[in-house]
This record gives C-alpha cells, structure tokens and sequence, in this order.
DNA sequence: GACTAACCGAGACGGTACGTCCCGTCTTAAG
DNA sequence: CTTAAGACGGGACGTACCGTCTCGGTTAGTC
C-alpha cells in the first residue's frame, strides 16, 4: 500500500503541500483493528473507520483502494509478528509457527478476517494478487525456509516436493480455521505432522 | 361419519392457508443460479433475485433468513449432482469423486460462491451451523463412505484416522481453490492421494 | 355499506351458501374501534384488523372495499348516538346538538379519524361520494332540521339561508377540529351562535 | 494576523464540509411540485421523488424527516405567492385576497395537499405544530392584517373579535374545500362576507 | 342424505414504499 | 496539496401493508 514516490531522494527540498501525516495513518490502522475486534469484517465499514479515527473519509481513499486492502495491511502487520524459529530442529520449528500461526488465527481472532478478505480476493482479480503476493506468499516463504532447512539438514528427504508439502500443511490448517469443525490446537498439529512424516 | 373419522386418522388436511407455491420456490433458485452465474455471489442480491425472478422480496423472506441461506440451497442442490462411485478399487474411487468436486468448483464456478458462504459463516454463528450441517457434513459424509470402504476392503489400514484424513484432504483441495495459486487438477489430486498413500 | 338483495322480499328461503355471519361483522367493527382508539387511522390497517378480529383478510375485503369505507361503517355508527334534541327553543337545541358534536370529535377521538377520510376523500372521488352521503349528510340534516324548526317557530328570520348557516356553523368547527389551535369548546360554540345571531 | 481575525469576526468560513446544493434543493422541491400535480399527495412518495430529481433518498431524509414535511415546505413556497392586497377599502381587499387564496386551492390544486397534510396533523403532534407555525399561522396573520387595517379605517367595529372572525372565515372556506359538497367561488365569498357583515 | 354454493380462517403471493446503511465521489474551509 | 467534515447519487437492505389468490373446512338451502 501506501507507495508515493520519495521525493526526499530528489535532493532536498521535500514535495511541496502539506505533508501526509504519519499520525493519521497510524490513527486509521489502529480504528480498522478495534473495529475488526469489536464486530470483524463488517463492523470495520470506511465510514464506521473514518469515524473511529476522526479521519475525513477521502484521506482513507487516497491511500487505500478500499475496505479490503486497508484490512489487508492491518493483517500483513498482524502476520510480522509471528515468529521465524530456528531451533536446529524441524520438527520444533514447525511446533513454534505453526503453534503461534494457529494461535492468532483463534485467540488473536484473525481468522474470520482473513476468510472475509479470501472470499472477497474469489470476485475481485486485483484484490486476489495482492491478497496473495502481500500477505500469504509471506507466511508460505516463511514455512518454506523451515522445512528446506530441514531439508539440508536431512531430516527430510531431498525429494520430498515443498511446495506440495506446504499445502498439505496450510491446507488442512485453513480448512479447520474455517470450517471449525474441530479443534485447531497442537494436537492436531502433531497428528499433522506425524502424518506426514514431519514428527519423529 | 365413519368415514370422515377415518380421513382424519390418516393426517389429511394440510395446514390452514394458501400453501407454498412449488413454481415460485422453483422460480428463485433458478433466478439464484443464473444470478451466480453472471456475476457471482455479489449479483445474487435479494433485490435481483426477487426481480429476476418476478417475485416479492417478502416472498424470499418468508423462506428463507437472507442471501447466505437462499444460496448455501442453491448450493447444496448442485452437491447433490455430485457422484458416488463405487468401483470397488478405492484410488479410483476417490479419483472420480474428488475429481468431480474439483470440477464443480472450477469449471462448475461454485468455488467462489462457496467461499462467499464460507466468508459470511465466520461471522453468523447460526448460518456457519447450518452451512456445515447442510452442505459440508454431507460432502465428508460421502468421502467417508468411500474411505471406510476402502478400509473394509483392505487397500486402507484399519488404524487410519479417518476425521484426519479427510481434513487431509479436502484440507489441500480448498487451500488451491481459494488461493488459486497452483492448479486444481488431477495432477494435484494424484499428488495428494500419493503422499497419503492412498493411491498405489 | 353491506347492500346484498333483501330476498327475503322474495318469498320464504333465502340465498343459497352460507350466510354472512353477523358475529364476523361486528368482530371486525369491534377490531376498528379497538385500533382506532389505541393508534388512529394509521393503526387501523386491513391487516391488523383481520389480526384482531381473528377473521381472515378476504372475510373484509368481501364487505368493503378498502380501510376508508371501514372506518366510515365506524364512523356511521358512532354518529348514529349522536342527539337529536327538540326542546322548543333553537339557541337550547343547538347547544345540545354541537356541544355533542364537539365532545364526540375530541373527548371521543373520532377527530383525527374523521379528518383522514376527509383527506382520502380528496384523492377518491368515489369514496369521496360515500363519505359526504353516509355521514356528512346526515349530520347537516340533523343541524337543518334543528334550524328549520326554529325558523318555523320564527326564531330565525323566514330568508335566512339555511345551507349557508350549515357551512357557517360546521365551517368554523371543523376548522377548529383540524388545526387545533384553540379550544373547541362550549365558550366557543357560544361565540359561534351569538355572531350568526342564533343565541339570544 | 489581523486581517484573519477580522475574517472570523466577520463571521466568515462557514460549517465544515461540503455546503447544501442549492441545485438539489431546488429540484427535490420542483420534483414534488410535478409528481403532486400529476397524481397528488399520493403520488409524491420519497422514492418517485428521489428518482424524478435524480437524487438520492438520503439527501431527501437529510433535509427533511418526511413526507409530510417536504410538501409542507412546497405549498409554504406556493403560499408566499399570495396577494396582499391594500386597496384602501376592507370588502374589496377582502375579496382579492380570499379569492386568490380559494382559486389556488381549486384551479392551483393545493386543496387537497393541504388536505392530507391536514390529516397527518391529526396523528403526529410534532408535524401538527410545525404545519401550524409554517403554514396556516402565515396565512392567519395575512388576513388579520386586512381585517386591522379595516378595523384602524373604521370600516369594522373596534370590539369586533378577529380571532373568532378568523374562524368564521376561514372554517367555512375550508369547509367548502375539503368537503366540496358546493362551490368555492367568488358568490360564495360574497354570501360569507355579507353573514358577517364585512361587505357593504 | 348428497349436492351445491357461498361463507369463513388462514396465509402465501406479486408488488410498492418505507427509512436506514454504506459505498465511492465531490466540494468546501482550514492547515 | 493534504486534511476533517460532510453532502451527494446510488444500490441494497429488511419491514409493513396492500389487494389478490388459493387452500381446507363450515353452514345453509335444494334436489
């Protein structure tokens, strides 16, 4: 989001006009995360956003296409908070992100709003990239560098396809997540794992 | 008089008023599907059903609660087209069965319908109940029934959790179907059944 | 309203089918009076009366046609109570007559009810007939009679023209009725009757 | 500095936001001129309002509560075309006067307008009192002031009653109007001014 | 006693309008 | 040139009644 150009680099004078305000910004994204606390997606509509954050409606518009991509930024923020374990042990490694992962998905409360942006990212092209690129290519990154360090290590085998691998692993979480069905919890993290020969 | 005794035994006489029109109920799903196909879940909103349609909006009302319930029947009437094979050779059974369902989802279109569903389910405690109950269950339902053949058969050891593998499963085929970033194919599916040795 | 054939006239056995149900009728005349009183004209609808009168909607549409001539079947027989004195003396006899006009359109509430099918009359010229024949009329006959007998007795002058004292008497009153701002009182009527020289 | 403070103390920069559009205003109210004439108080619903003035209902609910409101502002409009006449002599001034006042409600036809908004007064105080103080005080307070300036001239008793004079005028035009049981014309005037000895 | 005919309750039906919410755009004055 | 404020055209919501229709089930007179 967000992505002026930095005029800063022309020398020195900045862009003439009133500078945009970091306060601003920072005041929208914490409206948009009470909002979503209080009543999810619904309750975060632009104006309900504007109005928490004593904001003028069109500030929100011209740095953000629309409801979507500001809540998308508000979870990018949430998803940088997750840990990047490197305990020399895969299958520890996977316990301490997937845990933490599933864990924000149910207390932190972000799963319902993360299904909200996926059912709007299947009518909207645009929305879907970006959904994608921005905010899920990252957590896949992420568990891609834990199970291809595994990986060199040898405990897993040198043939074992990862990108397979990582949707046989989101996959089933997500559809927990969603469906809730059942619980989402290390136990069924371990019986992931075993099953897919990732546990010892 | 006798008579007239018996006809009440035998339950006739259908509840007092007008009785449900079959063509209207008729008329509104069919609206709902051409809707869909248009323009997504986002076109099938109850002002155009009910003029597609040529129907009261209080007529929709009457049956339904909203536009998540009118299109999660709408829904479960086309998982009713689904197959249910029964070769005898669980690989191929399963290959025909979630093939079919990965088709109904992408060339079908009820992919994103069903996320829009899903979406809203996150955030109506009552609907996500019927959703599961409705739609969902029926579908584990039915790749239960293929699983537990196969282990009757032998092809399937009889300690497998069965819970687990259909969250194994469907699990994965969701994941691509909302995300979209890898196909949905039979390719995927042999890749599944392999890793969770279902398919020789 | 209610103008079926007298065919009684024709000999000894009536109509064949069933025959109105005078209980149904005077529920549903019961309903108006009950909804009138408790939230006005607005209150009285179709619907709420059939509600009320545990009568189906169809019994009330087979009797009149729509809540104006209804509420105008009411109106008729709240008027019906109304005095008809003769004590000898005109100033005595109207001061009867229009105080109990006036008490029946304030303290009895048929005021605002009589004032919304004066305005429906506006827009319906066929209600509009009905409502000045079924009650308008009677009233100005009752007040004639009163006058003329007055005039014989030679309180009023023989050329006085009576149907323009009706619209002088009536006039002021409903205006008074209508916008209400000042008392529609016995002060008032005297008032009234003293400028048009009818109260010695 | 101080030219700025002169700039508020002028009492300059007006409320915050985008200013009221005079064009919408005018056209909202040219809309309910047009759907009034062509099919009356009934025809002039917010929607088919909204939709003549291509405008949004919301602009209509932001400005005025209703309806009733909205008409009222529209035959406010119509009122202040009236005459004030002051030729000198009270009949004559009278009858310019009266008879602008009745040909607007019959050939102008605001009678029945005026009618149902007379009706919506009876069931909604607040309207009622707003209908009273916009509408027919105006008019009250126009023919007071042919009647005092007749009375100043000595062409009306000086213990004459204006206010009962008011009524007795106005009741009986009204009357005519609402009822139309006979003419509201210029005879009619002239038998009324005559009864109440206002016209030599 | 069956038949016919009109009644009655209940309530579904197509439809109009209501008043509200939110969308994304626009137009001000202030900084 | 941004910002807060908020009016604007517009689309959809869910509700209330309208007047019509269609059921099952009376309740009378006629055959």
């Amino acid at each position: 989001m967000v992505e002026k150009k930095e005029r800063e680099a022309e020398g020195r004078g900045g862009p003439p006009g009133r500078p945009r305000s970091a306060a601003t910004h920072a005041a929208i994204l914490a409206a948009v995360a009470a909002l979503l606390a209080e009543g999810g997606y619904p309750a975060a509509s632009i104006e309900a956003v504007a109005a928490r954050a004593a904001v003028g409606k069109q500030t929100i518009y011209r740095w953000w296409p629309g409801r979507p991509e500001l809540v998308l930024e508000y979870l990018i923020g949430v998803a940088a908070t997750l840990p990047s374990p490197d305990t020399g042990q895969l299958a520890t490694d996977l316990r301490i992100y997937l845990g933490a992962t599933c864990h924000g998905w149910t207390a932190g409360g972000t799963g319902p709003v993360v299904a909200a942006l996926m059912a709007h990212a299947q009518v909207d092209a645009r929305f879907a990239s970006r959904f994608y690129q921005e905010l899920i290519a990252g957590r896949r990154t992420a568990l891609r560098t834990l199970l291809s360090r595994g990986q060199a290590r040898g405990e897993l085998a040198a043939d074992r396809n990862l990108d397979l691998l990582l949707d046989m692993i989101y996959g089933p979480l997500w559809y927990r997540l969603l469906l809730g069905h059942a619980p989402l919890d290390e136990g069924f993290i371990e019986q992931l794992l075993t099953e897919l020969g990732l546990a010892p």
